[in-house]
DNA sequence: CGGTTGTTTGAAGCGCCTCAAGCTGAGTGG
DNA sequence: CCACTCAGCTTGAGGCGCTTCAAACAACCG
Protein backbone atom coordinates (compact mmCIF):
# COMPACT_ATOMS: atom_id res chain seq x y z
CA UNK A 1 0.00 0.00 0.00
CA UNK A 2 2.15 2.79 1.06
CA UNK A 3 4.71 1.57 -1.77
CA UNK A 4 1.78 1.94 -4.20
CA UNK A 5 1.14 5.59 -2.82
CA UNK A 6 5.20 6.06 -3.71
CA UNK A 7 4.62 4.64 -7.10
CA UNK A 8 2.59 7.17 -7.92
CA UNK A 9 4.29 9.98 -7.10
CA UNK A 10 7.69 8.81 -8.48
CA UNK A 11 5.63 9.26 -11.88
CA UNK A 12 6.68 12.61 -11.71
CA UNK A 13 8.93 13.48 -9.24
CA UNK A 14 12.18 11.36 -7.99
CA UNK A 15 12.43 10.45 -4.43
CA UNK A 16 15.30 9.27 -2.77
CA UNK A 17 15.34 6.55 0.00
CA UNK A 18 14.49 8.84 2.56
CA UNK A 19 12.34 10.18 1.07
CA UNK A 20 10.76 6.96 0.46
CA UNK A 21 10.90 5.65 4.05
CA UNK A 22 9.31 8.79 5.37
CA UNK A 23 6.46 7.77 3.39
CA UNK A 24 5.97 4.36 4.40
CA UNK A 25 5.14 6.62 7.74
CA UNK A 26 1.97 7.13 5.82
CA UNK A 27 0.34 4.12 7.99
CA UNK A 28 -2.06 2.93 5.56
CA UNK A 29 -5.50 2.80 7.97
CA UNK A 30 -7.90 1.50 5.46
CA UNK A 31 -11.43 1.89 5.91
CA UNK A 32 -14.83 1.24 4.47
CA UNK A 33 -17.16 3.70 4.28
CA UNK A 34 -20.80 3.16 3.43
CA UNK A 35 -22.81 5.26 0.38
CA UNK A 36 -23.96 8.88 1.01
CA UNK A 37 -21.79 9.38 3.90
CA UNK A 38 -19.81 12.37 4.90
CA UNK A 39 -16.28 11.77 5.36
CA UNK A 40 -15.45 15.55 6.84
CA UNK A 41 -17.79 18.51 7.64
CA UNK A 42 -18.09 21.94 7.16
CA UNK A 43 -16.64 23.16 10.25
CA UNK A 44 -14.12 20.70 11.54
CA UNK A 45 -10.55 21.24 11.74
CA UNK A 46 -8.68 19.34 8.86
CA UNK A 47 -7.21 16.19 9.96
CA UNK A 48 -6.39 13.08 8.51
CA UNK A 49 -5.72 13.14 5.20
CA UNK A 50 -7.71 11.27 2.92
CA UNK A 51 -6.80 9.09 -0.19
CA UNK A 52 -9.56 7.26 -2.58
CA UNK A 53 -8.99 3.82 -2.97
CA UNK A 54 -11.79 2.87 -4.34
CA UNK A 55 -15.46 4.11 -5.28
CA UNK A 56 -16.45 8.17 -6.14
CA UNK A 57 -16.63 10.65 -3.49
CA UNK A 58 -17.93 14.61 -3.60
CA UNK A 59 -16.75 18.06 -2.38
CA UNK A 60 -20.05 20.29 -1.73
CA UNK A 61 -21.26 22.94 0.42
CA UNK A 62 -24.95 23.17 1.82
CA UNK A 63 -26.53 26.39 1.03
CA UNK A 64 -28.47 28.56 3.58
CA UNK A 65 -31.93 27.85 1.11
CA UNK A 66 -31.24 24.16 1.53
CA UNK A 67 -29.91 23.54 -2.29
CA UNK A 68 -26.12 22.54 -2.14
CA UNK A 69 -23.28 22.91 -4.60
CA UNK A 70 -21.03 19.63 -5.70
CA UNK A 71 -17.45 20.98 -5.92
CA UNK A 72 -15.68 18.22 -6.63
CA UNK A 73 -15.85 14.56 -7.67
CA UNK A 74 -12.96 12.41 -6.51
CA UNK A 75 -12.22 8.72 -8.15
CA UNK A 76 -9.82 6.09 -7.17
CA UNK A 77 -6.51 7.78 -6.68
CA UNK A 78 -7.85 11.49 -5.54
CA UNK A 79 -6.89 12.72 -2.58
CA UNK A 80 -9.92 14.46 -0.96
CA UNK A 81 -8.31 17.41 1.53
CA UNK A 82 -4.35 17.41 0.36
CA UNK A 83 -5.25 20.88 -0.38
CA UNK A 84 -7.06 22.37 2.94
CA UNK A 85 -4.66 20.29 5.26
CA UNK A 86 -2.75 23.98 6.28
CA UNK A 87 -6.07 25.83 6.56
CA UNK A 88 -7.81 26.29 10.12
CA UNK A 89 -10.98 24.59 9.74
CA UNK A 90 -13.16 23.16 6.65
CA UNK A 91 -15.15 25.83 4.57
CA UNK A 92 -17.17 22.83 3.36
CA UNK A 93 -17.80 18.93 3.47
CA UNK A 94 -16.65 16.37 1.77
CA UNK A 95 -19.22 13.05 1.49
CA UNK A 96 -19.04 9.33 -0.55
CA UNK A 97 -21.29 9.09 -3.37
CA UNK A 98 -20.78 5.07 -4.17
CA UNK A 99 -19.34 2.64 -0.87
CA UNK A 100 -15.74 3.60 -0.95
CA UNK A 101 -12.46 2.80 0.11
CA UNK A 102 -10.25 5.47 1.86
CA UNK A 103 -7.32 5.64 3.12
CA UNK A 104 -6.77 7.64 6.18
CA UNK A 105 -3.28 9.48 6.44
CA UNK A 106 -2.30 11.60 9.43
CA UNK A 107 -1.90 14.81 9.16
CA UNK A 108 1.07 14.46 11.47
CA UNK A 109 2.46 12.24 8.52
CA UNK A 110 2.13 14.32 6.03
CA UNK A 111 3.28 17.94 7.84
CA UNK A 112 6.65 15.54 9.18
CA UNK A 113 7.03 14.21 5.36
CA UNK A 114 6.27 17.65 3.77
CA UNK A 115 9.22 19.74 6.16
CA UNK A 116 11.59 17.24 5.58
CA UNK A 117 11.26 15.79 2.05
CA UNK A 118 10.81 18.83 0.07
CA UNK A 119 10.41 16.23 -3.02
CA UNK A 120 7.68 14.36 -1.54
CA UNK A 121 6.20 18.06 -0.80
CA UNK A 122 6.64 18.98 -4.81
CA UNK A 123 4.98 15.95 -5.66
CA UNK A 124 1.80 16.15 -3.60
CA UNK A 125 1.72 19.59 -4.77
CA UNK A 126 1.43 18.53 -8.20
CA UNK A 127 -1.37 16.71 -7.42
CA UNK A 128 -2.89 19.47 -5.99
CA UNK A 129 -2.54 21.90 -8.88
CA UNK A 130 -4.28 19.74 -11.00
CA UNK A 131 -7.15 19.40 -8.87
CA UNK A 132 -7.12 23.14 -9.02
CA UNK A 133 -7.25 22.83 -12.27
CA UNK A 134 -9.76 21.10 -12.86
CA UNK A 135 -11.83 23.33 -10.73
CA UNK A 136 -11.34 26.08 -12.58
CA UNK A 137 -12.39 23.96 -15.41
CA UNK A 138 -16.00 23.27 -13.96
CA UNK A 139 -16.23 26.96 -13.15
CA UNK A 140 -15.84 27.75 -17.24
CA UNK A 141 -18.43 24.70 -17.62
CA UNK A 142 -20.54 26.00 -15.29
CA UNK A 143 -20.28 29.89 -16.75
CA UNK A 144 -20.18 29.86 -19.96
CA UNK A 145 -21.64 26.42 -21.41
CA UNK A 146 -25.47 25.29 -21.96
CA UNK A 147 -26.47 22.23 -20.67
CA UNK A 148 -25.82 19.61 -22.96
CA UNK A 149 -22.44 20.66 -23.70
CA UNK A 150 -21.65 21.38 -20.15
CA UNK A 151 -22.64 17.24 -18.76
CA UNK A 152 -20.90 16.49 -22.06
CA UNK A 153 -17.95 18.36 -20.73
CA UNK A 154 -18.37 16.19 -17.11
CA UNK A 155 -18.79 12.86 -19.28
CA UNK A 156 -15.14 13.77 -21.05
CA UNK A 157 -13.27 14.86 -18.05
CA UNK A 158 -14.42 11.71 -16.04
CA UNK A 159 -13.45 8.98 -18.88
CA UNK A 160 -9.99 10.23 -19.27
CA UNK A 161 -9.16 10.67 -15.74
CA UNK A 162 -10.97 7.38 -14.99
CA UNK A 163 -8.76 6.51 -18.01
CA UNK A 164 -5.67 7.26 -16.25
CA UNK A 165 -6.40 4.80 -13.15
CA UNK A 166 -7.68 2.12 -15.51
CA UNK A 167 -10.96 2.31 -14.78
CA UNK A 168 -12.49 2.48 -18.28
CA UNK A 169 -12.83 -0.44 -20.24
CA UNK A 170 -15.15 -0.49 -23.94
CA UNK A 171 -15.70 3.64 -23.48
CA UNK A 172 -17.14 2.98 -20.43
CA UNK A 173 -17.12 3.14 -16.76
CA UNK A 174 -19.12 3.31 -13.29
CA UNK A 175 -21.34 6.56 -13.03
CA UNK A 176 -22.78 6.30 -9.68
CA UNK A 177 -24.53 9.59 -9.17
CA UNK A 178 -28.13 10.25 -9.35
CA UNK A 179 -29.80 12.71 -11.74
CA UNK A 180 -30.07 15.03 -8.80
CA UNK A 181 -26.81 15.03 -7.79
CA UNK A 182 -25.62 15.83 -11.46
CA UNK A 183 -27.63 18.87 -10.90
CA UNK A 184 -26.26 19.91 -7.77
CA UNK A 185 -22.81 19.79 -10.08
CA UNK A 186 -24.00 21.51 -12.93
CA UNK A 187 -25.76 24.24 -11.15
CA UNK A 188 -28.85 22.46 -13.08
CA UNK A 189 -32.59 21.55 -12.37
CA UNK A 190 -32.58 17.73 -11.98
CA UNK A 191 -35.33 17.94 -14.66
CA UNK A 192 -33.48 19.75 -16.69
CA UNK A 193 -30.36 17.11 -16.45
CA UNK A 194 -32.85 14.87 -17.23
CA UNK A 195 -33.95 15.71 -20.60
CA UNK A 196 -30.66 16.95 -21.16
CA UNK A 197 -29.81 12.92 -20.74
CA UNK A 198 -32.36 12.30 -22.71
CA UNK A 199 -31.11 14.94 -25.84
CA UNK A 200 -27.70 13.27 -25.38
CA UNK A 201 -28.98 9.71 -26.05
CA UNK A 202 -30.94 10.89 -28.59
CA UNK A 203 -28.18 12.10 -30.49
CA UNK A 204 -26.55 8.57 -29.58
CA UNK A 205 -23.69 9.62 -27.78
CA UNK A 206 -23.72 8.39 -24.58
CA UNK A 207 -25.62 5.48 -23.07
CA UNK A 208 -26.13 5.06 -19.26
CA UNK A 209 -28.18 2.54 -17.66
CA UNK A 210 -27.58 0.66 -14.19
CA UNK A 211 -25.11 3.14 -13.49
CA UNK A 212 -23.02 2.37 -16.30
CA UNK A 213 -22.03 5.04 -18.44
CA UNK A 214 -20.76 4.39 -21.84
CA UNK A 215 -19.58 6.84 -24.53
CA UNK A 216 -20.81 6.05 -27.91
CA UNK A 217 -18.64 8.42 -29.78
CA UNK A 218 -16.05 9.99 -28.02
CA UNK A 219 -14.49 12.36 -30.84
CA UNK A 220 -17.66 13.67 -31.08
CA UNK A 221 -18.56 14.23 -27.70
CA UNK A 222 -15.70 15.77 -27.23
CA UNK A 223 -16.10 17.81 -30.50
CA UNK A 224 -19.89 18.68 -28.84
CA UNK A 225 -18.79 20.36 -25.75
CA UNK A 226 -15.11 21.87 -27.28
CA UNK A 227 -13.27 19.29 -25.06
CA UNK A 228 -9.72 20.30 -24.53
CA UNK A 229 -7.91 18.20 -21.50
CA UNK A 230 -4.63 20.30 -21.62
CA UNK A 231 -6.14 21.09 -18.14
CA UNK A 232 -5.77 17.84 -17.15
CA UNK A 233 -1.79 17.41 -17.40
CA UNK A 234 -2.16 14.24 -18.24
CA UNK A 235 1.66 13.04 -19.11
CA UNK A 236 0.91 10.88 -21.73
CA UNK A 237 4.15 8.83 -21.61
CA UNK A 238 3.58 7.87 -18.44
CA UNK A 239 -0.87 7.96 -17.62
CA UNK A 240 -2.59 7.36 -20.90
CA UNK A 241 -3.17 4.27 -22.68
CA UNK A 242 -2.53 0.93 -21.67
CA UNK A 243 -0.70 1.32 -18.62
CA UNK A 244 -2.46 1.15 -15.67
CA UNK A 245 -1.33 2.61 -12.39
CA UNK A 246 -0.71 -0.75 -10.00
CA UNK A 247 -1.09 0.03 -6.93
CA UNK A 248 -5.00 0.58 -8.30
CA UNK A 249 -5.07 -2.34 -10.92
CA UNK A 250 -6.58 -4.52 -8.34
CA UNK A 251 -9.14 -2.49 -6.42
CA UNK A 252 -12.71 -2.73 -7.24
CA UNK A 253 -14.02 0.61 -9.04
CA UNK A 254 -17.16 2.42 -9.01
CA UNK B 1 10.44 45.25 -0.39
CA UNK B 2 11.75 41.48 0.33
CA UNK B 3 11.30 42.65 3.78
CA UNK B 4 7.53 43.11 3.46
CA UNK B 5 6.71 40.11 1.70
CA UNK B 6 8.47 38.13 4.52
CA UNK B 7 6.35 40.09 6.72
CA UNK B 8 3.16 38.87 5.00
CA UNK B 9 4.30 35.76 5.05
CA UNK B 10 5.78 35.93 8.97
CA UNK B 11 1.75 36.49 9.76
CA UNK B 12 1.05 33.15 9.38
CA UNK B 13 4.32 31.26 9.64
CA UNK B 14 7.15 31.41 12.01
CA UNK B 15 10.39 31.54 10.14
CA UNK B 16 14.20 31.51 10.71
CA UNK B 17 16.99 33.65 9.99
CA UNK B 18 17.67 30.88 7.22
CA UNK B 19 14.71 31.24 5.60
CA UNK B 20 14.66 35.03 5.71
CA UNK B 21 17.59 35.29 4.55
CA UNK B 22 17.05 32.76 1.56
CA UNK B 23 13.88 35.03 0.30
CA UNK B 24 15.91 38.03 0.30
CA UNK B 25 16.97 36.44 -2.98
CA UNK B 26 13.83 36.62 -4.38
CA UNK B 27 15.19 40.06 -5.96
CA UNK B 28 12.57 42.67 -6.92
CA UNK B 29 12.08 42.97 -10.69
CA UNK B 30 9.09 45.08 -10.07
CA UNK B 31 7.37 45.93 -13.14
CA UNK B 32 4.72 48.68 -14.13
CA UNK B 33 2.07 47.13 -16.57
CA UNK B 34 -0.56 48.98 -18.24
CA UNK B 35 -4.30 48.20 -18.46
CA UNK B 36 -5.66 45.16 -20.67
CA UNK B 37 -2.04 43.76 -20.68
CA UNK B 38 -1.33 39.58 -20.94
CA UNK B 39 0.93 39.04 -18.21
CA UNK B 40 1.05 35.23 -19.05
CA UNK B 41 -0.39 33.36 -21.85
CA UNK B 42 -2.01 29.92 -22.15
CA UNK B 43 0.40 27.80 -23.52
CA UNK B 44 3.43 29.71 -21.82
CA UNK B 45 5.79 27.55 -19.64
CA UNK B 46 5.42 29.09 -16.47
CA UNK B 47 8.48 30.74 -15.49
CA UNK B 48 8.62 34.09 -12.76
CA UNK B 49 5.72 33.87 -10.20
CA UNK B 50 4.24 37.10 -10.30
CA UNK B 51 3.10 39.60 -7.40
CA UNK B 52 0.70 42.39 -7.57
CA UNK B 53 1.62 45.58 -5.88
CA UNK B 54 -0.72 48.15 -7.04
CA UNK B 55 -3.88 47.33 -9.82
CA UNK B 56 -6.21 45.01 -10.50
CA UNK B 57 -5.36 41.51 -12.42
CA UNK B 58 -7.56 38.42 -13.64
CA UNK B 59 -7.21 35.29 -14.58
CA UNK B 60 -9.18 34.19 -17.59
CA UNK B 61 -9.47 31.34 -20.38
CA UNK B 62 -10.48 32.11 -24.22
CA UNK B 63 -13.07 30.24 -25.03
CA UNK B 64 -13.34 28.64 -28.96
CA UNK B 65 -16.79 30.79 -29.88
CA UNK B 66 -15.07 33.78 -29.30
CA UNK B 67 -16.36 34.23 -25.47
CA UNK B 68 -13.65 34.04 -22.21
CA UNK B 69 -14.10 33.43 -18.83
CA UNK B 70 -12.64 35.12 -15.79
CA UNK B 71 -12.07 32.40 -13.26
CA UNK B 72 -10.30 34.92 -10.60
CA UNK B 73 -9.44 38.87 -9.90
CA UNK B 74 -5.77 39.68 -8.12
CA UNK B 75 -5.80 42.93 -5.66
CA UNK B 76 -2.80 44.12 -4.06
CA UNK B 77 -0.98 41.50 -2.57
CA UNK B 78 -2.07 38.80 -4.18
CA UNK B 79 0.25 36.27 -6.10
CA UNK B 80 -1.23 35.27 -9.72
CA UNK B 81 0.55 32.25 -10.24
CA UNK B 82 1.74 30.82 -7.56
CA UNK B 83 -0.72 27.81 -7.88
CA UNK B 84 0.54 27.06 -11.45
CA UNK B 85 4.55 26.87 -11.19
CA UNK B 86 4.83 23.79 -10.31
CA UNK B 87 2.99 22.33 -13.96
CA UNK B 88 4.60 21.94 -17.34
CA UNK B 89 3.00 25.01 -18.96
CA UNK B 90 -0.43 27.13 -18.36
CA UNK B 91 -3.71 26.10 -19.42
CA UNK B 92 -4.81 29.44 -19.08
CA UNK B 93 -4.29 33.28 -19.36
CA UNK B 94 -3.32 36.21 -16.62
CA UNK B 95 -3.84 39.54 -17.96
CA UNK B 96 -3.96 43.00 -15.91
CA UNK B 97 -7.34 45.11 -15.65
CA UNK B 98 -6.10 48.77 -15.00
CA UNK B 99 -2.42 49.58 -14.81
CA UNK B 100 -0.20 47.43 -12.39
CA UNK B 101 2.60 47.70 -10.46
CA UNK B 102 4.24 43.83 -10.63
CA UNK B 103 6.80 41.99 -8.87
CA UNK B 104 8.69 39.19 -10.86
CA UNK B 105 9.71 36.74 -8.71
CA UNK B 106 12.11 33.42 -10.62
CA UNK B 107 10.77 30.62 -10.89
CA UNK B 108 14.23 29.33 -9.81
CA UNK B 109 14.29 31.57 -6.78
CA UNK B 110 11.11 30.35 -5.32
CA UNK B 111 12.48 26.75 -6.32
CA UNK B 112 15.30 27.13 -4.28
CA UNK B 113 13.32 28.21 -1.16
CA UNK B 114 10.65 25.47 -1.38
CA UNK B 115 13.22 22.94 -1.29
CA UNK B 116 15.05 24.03 1.66
CA UNK B 117 13.21 26.14 3.43
CA UNK B 118 9.57 24.03 4.26
CA UNK B 119 8.13 27.33 6.74
CA UNK B 120 8.78 28.87 4.02
CA UNK B 121 6.94 26.80 1.47
CA UNK B 122 3.91 26.40 4.09
CA UNK B 123 3.43 29.78 3.88
CA UNK B 124 2.92 29.81 0.49
CA UNK B 125 0.64 27.06 0.12
CA UNK B 126 -1.10 28.76 2.69
CA UNK B 127 -1.63 31.82 0.44
CA UNK B 128 -2.36 29.06 -2.56
CA UNK B 129 -4.79 27.34 -0.50
CA UNK B 130 -6.93 30.14 0.24
CA UNK B 131 -7.17 31.26 -3.18
CA UNK B 132 -8.08 27.88 -4.20
CA UNK B 133 -11.10 28.41 -1.30
CA UNK B 134 -12.09 31.47 -3.37
CA UNK B 135 -12.08 29.91 -6.86
CA UNK B 136 -14.67 27.48 -4.94
CA UNK B 137 -17.05 30.03 -3.37
CA UNK B 138 -16.85 30.97 -7.18
CA UNK B 139 -18.06 27.95 -8.48
CA UNK B 140 -20.77 27.95 -6.07
CA UNK B 141 -21.75 31.68 -7.11
CA UNK B 142 -22.54 30.83 -10.61
CA UNK B 143 -23.51 27.51 -9.96
CA UNK B 144 -26.60 28.22 -7.75
CA UNK B 145 -27.09 32.37 -7.40
CA UNK B 146 -29.30 34.08 -9.42
CA UNK B 147 -27.70 37.33 -10.72
CA UNK B 148 -28.34 39.80 -7.88
CA UNK B 149 -27.16 37.98 -5.89
CA UNK B 150 -24.45 36.46 -7.58
CA UNK B 151 -22.65 39.93 -8.16
CA UNK B 152 -23.69 40.89 -4.35
CA UNK B 153 -21.66 38.25 -3.45
CA UNK B 154 -18.26 39.53 -5.63
CA UNK B 155 -18.59 42.94 -3.92
CA UNK B 156 -18.71 41.58 -0.48
CA UNK B 157 -16.05 39.39 -1.46
CA UNK B 158 -13.88 42.36 -2.80
CA UNK B 159 -14.84 44.52 0.37
CA UNK B 160 -13.16 42.17 2.67
CA UNK B 161 -10.37 41.34 0.83
CA UNK B 162 -9.32 44.92 0.27
CA UNK B 163 -10.11 45.54 3.47
CA UNK B 164 -7.32 43.41 4.43
CA UNK B 165 -4.85 45.39 2.61
CA UNK B 166 -5.44 48.30 3.09
CA UNK B 167 -7.73 49.50 -0.13
CA UNK B 168 -10.79 50.40 1.46
CA UNK B 169 -12.21 53.81 2.46
CA UNK B 170 -15.65 54.27 3.71
CA UNK B 171 -16.90 51.04 2.15
CA UNK B 172 -15.76 52.46 -0.83
CA UNK B 173 -13.04 50.60 -3.23
CA UNK B 174 -11.74 50.51 -6.79
CA UNK B 175 -13.75 48.94 -9.13
CA UNK B 176 -11.17 49.15 -12.52
CA UNK B 177 -13.63 46.22 -14.31
CA UNK B 178 -16.09 46.79 -17.21
CA UNK B 179 -19.69 45.38 -16.76
CA UNK B 180 -18.41 42.95 -20.04
CA UNK B 181 -15.50 41.98 -17.57
CA UNK B 182 -17.98 41.64 -14.73
CA UNK B 183 -20.34 39.61 -17.29
CA UNK B 184 -17.66 37.32 -18.67
CA UNK B 185 -16.84 36.71 -14.65
CA UNK B 186 -20.69 35.66 -13.54
CA UNK B 187 -21.09 34.12 -16.59
CA UNK B 188 -23.84 36.46 -17.51
CA UNK B 189 -24.32 38.70 -20.82
CA UNK B 190 -23.41 42.13 -20.25
CA UNK B 191 -26.84 43.73 -20.95
CA UNK B 192 -27.93 41.87 -18.03
CA UNK B 193 -25.11 42.41 -15.78
CA UNK B 194 -26.40 46.30 -16.92
CA UNK B 195 -29.49 45.39 -15.85
CA UNK B 196 -28.76 43.55 -12.42
CA UNK B 197 -26.07 47.19 -11.03
CA UNK B 198 -29.16 49.18 -11.95
CA UNK B 199 -31.17 46.94 -9.30
CA UNK B 200 -28.79 47.28 -6.94
CA UNK B 201 -28.61 50.78 -6.67
CA UNK B 202 -32.06 50.77 -6.93
CA UNK B 203 -31.93 49.34 -4.00
CA UNK B 204 -29.72 51.12 -2.09
CA UNK B 205 -27.13 48.79 -1.75
CA UNK B 206 -24.63 49.62 -3.84
CA UNK B 207 -23.24 53.12 -5.97
CA UNK B 208 -21.09 52.52 -8.98
CA UNK B 209 -20.05 55.95 -10.38
CA UNK B 210 -16.39 56.80 -12.13
CA UNK B 211 -14.76 53.03 -11.09
CA UNK B 212 -15.32 53.93 -7.61
CA UNK B 213 -17.98 51.29 -6.01
CA UNK B 214 -19.40 52.32 -2.43
CA UNK B 215 -20.92 49.98 -0.66
CA UNK B 216 -24.11 51.90 1.17
CA UNK B 217 -25.58 49.01 3.17
CA UNK B 218 -23.11 46.12 4.17
CA UNK B 219 -24.70 44.17 6.26
CA UNK B 220 -28.03 44.75 3.93
CA UNK B 221 -25.64 44.06 1.20
CA UNK B 222 -24.58 40.49 2.65
CA UNK B 223 -27.66 39.27 3.76
CA UNK B 224 -28.69 40.20 0.76
CA UNK B 225 -26.75 37.45 -1.12
CA UNK B 226 -26.18 34.95 2.42
CA UNK B 227 -22.50 36.32 2.31
CA UNK B 228 -20.13 33.61 4.36
CA UNK B 229 -16.56 34.77 4.99
CA UNK B 230 -15.63 31.55 6.39
CA UNK B 231 -13.60 30.84 2.78
CA UNK B 232 -11.61 33.78 3.17
CA UNK B 233 -9.79 32.11 6.12
CA UNK B 234 -8.88 35.70 7.31
CA UNK B 235 -7.26 35.54 10.86
CA UNK B 236 -8.82 38.72 12.24
CA UNK B 237 -6.59 39.30 14.94
CA UNK B 238 -4.30 39.64 12.44
CA UNK B 239 -5.78 41.04 9.00
CA UNK B 240 -8.64 42.92 9.69
CA UNK B 241 -9.92 46.01 11.23
CA UNK B 242 -7.65 49.25 11.43
CA UNK B 243 -4.32 47.26 10.65
CA UNK B 244 -2.74 47.50 7.54
CA UNK B 245 -0.69 45.27 5.72
CA UNK B 246 2.50 47.79 6.04
CA UNK B 247 4.08 46.75 2.87
CA UNK B 248 1.00 47.90 0.75
CA UNK B 249 0.51 51.17 2.70
CA UNK B 250 2.10 53.51 0.66
CA UNK B 251 1.09 52.24 -2.68
CA UNK B 252 -1.58 53.32 -4.61
CA UNK B 253 -4.62 51.28 -5.42
CA UNK B 254 -6.65 50.12 -7.80
C1' DC C 1 -45.25 -6.56 -0.91
C1' DG C 2 -45.76 -1.74 0.19
C1' DG C 3 -42.46 2.07 0.91
C1' DT C 4 -39.01 4.84 -0.66
C1' DT C 5 -35.90 6.77 -3.76
C1' DG C 6 -34.88 7.96 -8.36
C1' DT C 7 -36.50 8.79 -13.19
C1' DT C 8 -39.53 10.52 -16.65
C1' DT C 9 -42.87 13.55 -18.79
C1' DG C 10 -46.08 17.69 -19.21
C1' DA C 11 -47.31 22.53 -18.69
C1' DA C 12 -46.64 27.15 -17.45
C1' DG C 13 -43.65 30.92 -16.30
C1' DC C 14 -39.48 33.48 -15.29
C1' DG C 15 -34.64 34.75 -15.79
C1' DC C 16 -31.51 35.64 -18.79
C1' DC C 17 -30.03 36.10 -23.72
C1' DT C 18 -29.79 38.15 -28.28
C1' DC C 19 -30.42 41.72 -31.34
C1' DA C 20 -30.73 46.42 -32.00
C1' DA C 21 -30.47 51.20 -31.24
C1' DG C 22 -29.49 55.32 -28.75
C1' DC C 23 -26.76 57.60 -25.28
C1' DT C 24 -22.67 59.28 -22.74
C1' DG C 25 -18.03 60.55 -21.92
C1' DA C 26 -13.17 60.59 -22.93
C1' DG C 27 -9.66 61.13 -26.29
C1' DT C 28 -8.10 63.07 -30.84
C1' DG C 29 -7.41 65.97 -34.60
C1' DG C 30 -8.73 69.85 -37.46
C1' DC D 1 -13.10 74.95 -29.54
C1' DC D 2 -15.88 71.93 -31.90
C1' DA D 3 -16.41 67.64 -34.82
C1' DC D 4 -15.43 63.10 -34.97
C1' DT D 5 -14.60 58.55 -33.10
C1' DC D 6 -14.87 54.82 -30.24
C1' DA D 7 -15.54 52.26 -26.09
C1' DG D 8 -18.63 51.62 -22.61
C1' DC D 9 -23.21 52.19 -20.71
C1' DT D 10 -28.25 52.11 -21.10
C1' DT D 11 -32.79 50.79 -22.62
C1' DG D 12 -36.44 48.18 -25.36
C1' DA D 13 -38.45 44.07 -27.50
C1' DG D 14 -38.79 39.38 -28.40
C1' DG D 15 -37.42 34.66 -27.65
C1' DC D 16 -35.14 30.65 -25.69
C1' DG D 17 -33.27 27.84 -21.93
C1' DC D 18 -34.05 26.54 -17.84
C1' DT D 19 -37.02 26.36 -13.57
C1' DT D 20 -40.91 25.15 -10.82
C1' DC D 21 -44.79 22.55 -9.84
C1' DA D 22 -47.09 18.40 -10.39
C1' DA D 23 -47.97 13.74 -11.28
C1' DA D 24 -47.02 9.24 -12.99
C1' DC D 25 -43.77 5.61 -13.52
C1' DA D 26 -39.76 2.48 -12.47
C1' DA D 27 -36.49 0.32 -9.63
C1' DC D 28 -34.68 -1.04 -5.50
C1' DC D 29 -35.10 -2.90 -0.72
C1' DG D 30 -36.37 -4.48 3.73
Amino acid sequence: MQDALIRKLESFEELTDADRAALRMFVPRVRQVGPRTDLIREGDAPGDVHLILSGYACRYKDLPDGRRQIMAYFVPGDFCDLNVFILDQMDHNIGTISPCQVVEIPRQAIEEVTTNHPRVMRALMWCALVDEAVLREWLVNIGSRQSDQRIAHLFCELLLRLEAVGHVNNNSYAFPFTQTEVADTMGLSDVHVNRTLRELRRLELITLKGRILTILDVPHLKAYCGFNPNYLHLRNARWSGRRQVPWLRNVQGG
